[in-house]
DNA sequence: TATTCTATAATTAGTGG
DNA sequence: ACCACTAATTATAGAAT
């Protein structure tokens, strides 16, 4: 699918074996997204980069979930919903010139700080667990804040 | 990819959905192996359909292998949240007896402030659009990191 | 229900920023 | 290492089997 066919093995170069994963990797993810959606199936997928960073899909439940029906397949099946997945965002910048109010923004700024430290590298399992549900919280707070404003504060 | 343009959204008619669920089942699985192939990394992939058949695919070693080690820590260090069963937790424990480590909970603790904080009610849209893309970011990252714990680092 | 045909939609390799 | 572009490959919707 691009300007040259596919040899089914692995890529030499480095550089282009990296932004083919980048790429490959976010149309699986989106396609995995699709065929649960379109076909009211759970889809559960995690690649490991080679460095060992994982990025993973899973529809539904928690991948958790998802392993431990694998488990039991065998025997029968549940059903549920809820939604994990997300697109592929992570521009920075935009330090000063945007316009960002002092004092108000100092939420955003911590979580800026935060994203350029490497700290979560070195978190264990309960730590992550916790920041996971917290980053939660705030992401849900955040986003009932941007609904809110756009539907009740217009100009 | 086709005669028509694709919805996003379950499709309704049964039959429609069973073709769509085997020709596009075929498709991401073979991706998944294209992939794992070209890039040289680790894919796992598990599909459900309604009716509990599983379809799997997995790069490397089984995906069995992989959740017998998932398991493993997850009776481990998250074995409580079995019980549970829901997917809101939120409990609050964080004093100082959690078994937080000084130094790598850096992260942790300033998001904790920044959920004690109450500067998210004074962000405007794009500050709310920005802090919402940087939290989704942070946390896919962290359960990124939380999955690739529990698989990779083995006692 | 899965597979084949094939016109068309979707993905992506190569390239440049 | 990511974004946009574009040509070309690949996947697949619809229909038929």
């Amino acid at each position: 699918m691009g300007r040259g066919k596919v040899q089914l093995k692995r890529i030499d170069d480095k550089i282009r074996r990296q932004v083919t994963f980048s790429k490959r990797r976010t149309g699986l993810i989106k396609k995995a997204r699709e065929l649960s959606v379109l076909c009211g199936v759970d889809v559960g997928l995690v690649i490991f980069s080679p460095k060992g960073r994982l990025y993973e899909f899973c529809s539904g439940e928690s991948f958790g979930k998802l392993v431990e029906r694998y488990q039991i397949h065998n025997d029968e099946e549940i059903g549920a919903s809820k939604d994990a997945g997300g697109t592929d965002k992570m521009q920075k910048n935009n330090s000063e010139g945007s316009g960002l109010r002092t004092g108000a923004n100092q939420s955003l700024k911590m979580i800026q700080s935060d994203m350029e430290a490497q700290d979560i590298e070195n978190l264990d399992i309960p730590e992550l667990t916790q920041l996971e549900e917290e980053l939660d919280a705030v992401l849900r707070r955040t986003r009932s804040r941007k609904v809110a404003t756009l539907f009740l504060l217009r100009p």
